[in-house]
DNA sequence: TCACACCGGGACTTAAAATGACCCGGTCGA
DNA sequence: TCGACCGGGTCATTTTAAGTCCCGGTGTGA
C-alpha cells in the first residue's frame, strides 16, 4: 500500500502535501465544528484566503457543509476522514515511528498521532480520540476502568462517546486527591468519561492531605473499602505522565518535598509517583487508591502523554514499568527517538 | 488498494488525470525511445508546450534522461512504469472490464490494455507486450508454440525478449501460406519471435495455392510430416483475429470465394478460417498445418486482437471456441461490452 | 559532403489560477 | 443591544501554465 503511494509520489510529488493539508483541515473541523473560516485559518496556520479556497473545494466535494453558523463535516467528510486515517498515518511515517518507539520503550503497542501537543492543544484531543478507540476495542462489558487525572486525561474524557462496548463499563478514579484543580482530578474525569460513555462511575472522596492514622482508618470504611477493591480489579488503567517539576509546582507540594525531588533528580510523575531518569521511584504522594505495586500483568495499562517537552518524562517512566499501550504524539515521539 | 485511491480522489480529484497523463508519456517513451519532444507530443495528442512542461517535470524526477538524440527512460522510469502498471490498470477500470469481458465471452482470462489500436498503432505493441508477458508466465522449457500470422502477431513478435522460460522454446508457424505479405506470414513471425526470444524455430515452406493431390503428397514428406507433428503437439497457440472482409481483400482470394463469404455473412477470420456472426465456420482456406479441430483442451490458446473495429469479429470467433486467454484493447473491449 | 529532418532549449506573450487584502450584512449569545 | 464571529463578495497582485516562434546542434541519407 505504502509502496503504491511512494510510486504515486514520483508522478505527483506534492500529492502528499495537498492531501495532508486537506486532511488536516477536515480533521480539525471534526474537532471544532461548527467553526468559522477565520478561526480555522488561524488554528491551522494558513492564510485566510488559502483556507477559503480549500474550504470552497471541500464544499464542492461534498465533504463539508457550510451553514450560517460555521462549517461542519458532512457524512461523506466523516467517512473520508475515517477511511483515510490509516493511510495518512502511514504516509506520514508515523506507522514506522510507532513500531520503532514500541521496541525502543519496550511497550507492546505505541500509537502516535501527528502534531505536537506543546504547540497545538488540539493534538491532545487527537490523542484522546485515539485512546478512546483503543478502549472501545479492548474493553468488554462489565469491565472496570481506573482513570487517573491530568489535563491529558481530561482530553480523553472529552472525546469519549457511547458505544456498545463501554456502556456497561464502570469508571473509577485510580487514586484519591492529589491537590489538583477539580477539572483535572481523577474523580471529575472518570465521571465525565462515564457520562459520555453512558457508563457507570463511582467517586472516591478523599481529602488531599491526611495523617497516616486517618488514612488507615478511612480505608476500613465499608464504602471506601469496596471501591478500593473495585479499583484493584480494574481491567484497564489509563493515566498520563507529567514532568516532575511542573507537576510538583501545580500541586500544593510542601517546600521540603520539592527540595527532595530536586535532590533526587525527579523528572517524571505518574499516579502521584515521582521517578528519576533511570525509572526509580523517588517519591510517592500519600493517598489511597491504586498502588503501582498492585498492577498485575493481566491488566491493561494505557499511558497517554504527548508533547516534546514530556519526552524525557515518558522515557523515564517507561523504564520503571513499560505500559501495554502508549499513546503519544509526533512531537514527543521524535524527541524520544532522537534522544 | 483501489479503495485508497478512491479516497485520495476525493481529496485530489485530478490525481488520476495527472497520473494517467504522465504514465502515458512514460509508457509511450518506453516504446519509442529515443524520441523527440515534437514527435512525442504529436503521438500523444498533447500540445508541444504541455508535453514540454511534463517532460521537464519527469526529468526533475529523474524518470527520463534527455540526451541530444532524444529522450529515453532512466532506470527509475522503467521501474516506476513497471511498478505502476497494475495500479494504473486498476484505476482505469480495466481490471473490472477484464473480468466482465471474460465472463461475457466465456474465456478464462481477458487482458485489456488501454487505448484503441485503430487509432494508435502503438496500442498494438502494448498488446504485444502483454502477450509476451503471458507467454513467459505460462511457458515451460522445451515447450512448442504455434504462431499464426497477421499484423497483430507481428507486434507480438517485435515485443518478444529473451527470458529463461522461453530460451528453449520452439516456435513453429501454425499454418502454411495464406497469401499474405511476407512480413506478416506466420513463418516470418515465428522466426522473428524465436530470434528475439533466443529460442528455436522451424519453418513450414508451403506454396499458397495447391491442388488437393499435391497437398496430400506434400503432407507425407518426412520433413513436413515431422513439423506437422510438432505443430499438433504445441503447448500454446497464439493467433489474431481479423475482420472477414478485410482479410479476404488482403489475400489473393478468388472472386467466387469472396462472393460466397459475402453470401454467408462472414464477419471474422482466424487461422484462415472464416466465421459468421454466430460463430459457425463458413469457409476454410486450404493449407496444411494446424486445424481447428485438432485443438485439445490442454493446449493454451491465446487470442490477440484489438481495435474497436474488430469487436464484432472477436465476439463472433469466441462463439465458435472461447480461447483460454484473450488479449485485447480498451477500444475493442468497450465495443464488445456495449454490443 | 551537403541538406534536411529532428533534436533540445531559450524567449516572449497571453491566459488562467492562486493569493492577499478589505469590506459587507447577517446571526447568535452575553 | 452590542460585539464577536459567521459566510460571502470584490478586486489588485502575484504566480503559474500554456501558446508561439525561433535558434543552433547533430545525425543520417542522398
Amino acid at each position: 500500500m505504502r509502496n503504491v503511494i511512494e510510486l504515486q509520489k514520483k508522478l505527483l510529488p506534492d500529492l502528499l502535501d495537498v492531501m495532508k493539508k486537506r486532511y488536516r483541515i477536515l480533521q480539525y473541523l471534526r474537532l471544532r465544528q461548527p467553526v468559522g473560516r477565520r478561526t480555522l485559518a488561524r488554528s491551522l496556520d494558513l492564510s485566510e484566503r488559502v483556507l477559503r479556497s480549500e474550504v470552497m473545494f471541500l464544499k464542492e466535494q461534498n465533504l463539508v457543509h457550510i451553514g450560517s453558523g460555521g462549517m461542519t463535516l458532512t457524512e461523506g467528510g466523516e467517512n473520508l476522514l475515517e477511511g483515510l486515517e490509516e493511510v495518512m498515518k502511514d504516509v506520514s511515517g508515523l506507522s514506522d515511528m510507532e513500531s520503532q518507539l514500541a521496541s525502543e520503550l519496550n511497550v507492546q503497542q505505541a500509537i502516535i498521532v501527528s502534531g505536537n501537543s506543546d504547540r497545538y492543544s488540539w493534538v491532545k484531543k487527537e490523542m484522546g480520540r485515539a485512546c478512546v478507540r483503543q478502549m472501545k476495542e479492548q474493553l468488554e462489558p462489565q469491565d472496570v476502568v481506573a482513570v487517573a487525572g491530568g489535563t491529558t486525561l481530561a482530553a480523553v474524557a472529552e472525546m469519549m462517546s457511547p458505544d456498545d462496548n463501554v456502556s456497561s463499563v464502570s469508571f473509577v478514579p485510580a487514586r484519591g486527591g492529589l491537590g489538583e484543580k477539580v477539572e483535572i482530578q481523577s474523580n471529575t474525569i472518570s465521571s465525565t468519561m462515564a457520562q459520555k460513555a453512558h457508563g457507570n462511575y463511582r467517586l472516591l472522596h478523599v481529602p488531599d492531605q491526611l495523617s497516616d492514622e486517618t488514612r488507615e482508618s478511612l480505608v476500613l470504611e465499608p464504602g471506601i473499602k469496596e471501591l478500593l477493591h473495585l479499583i484493584r480489579q480494574a481491567k484497564m488503567v489509563i493515566h498520563g505522565v507529567g514532568e516532575a517539576e511542573t507537576m510538583a509546582a501545580r500541586r500544593k507540594t510542601k517546600a521540603e518535598t520539592l527540595e527532595s525531588l530536586k535532590d533526587k533528580q525527579a523528572v517524571a510523575e505518574a499516579f502521584g509517583y515521582y521517578f528519576d531518569r533511570t525509572g526509580c521511584i523517588v517519591h510517592k504522594e500519600n493517598t489511597i487508591g491504586l498502588q503501582l505495586d498492585d498492577l498485575s500483568s493481566n491488566q491493561v495499562v494505557m499511558t497517554v502523554a504527548g508533547g516534546a517537552s514530556k519526552a524525557e518524562a515518558i522515557t523515564a517512566y517507561m523504564k520503571y514499568r513499560p505500559s501495554d499501550v502508549l499513546i503519544t504524539d509526533e512531537g514527543a515521539a521524535q524527541a524520544m527517538l532522537r534522544k
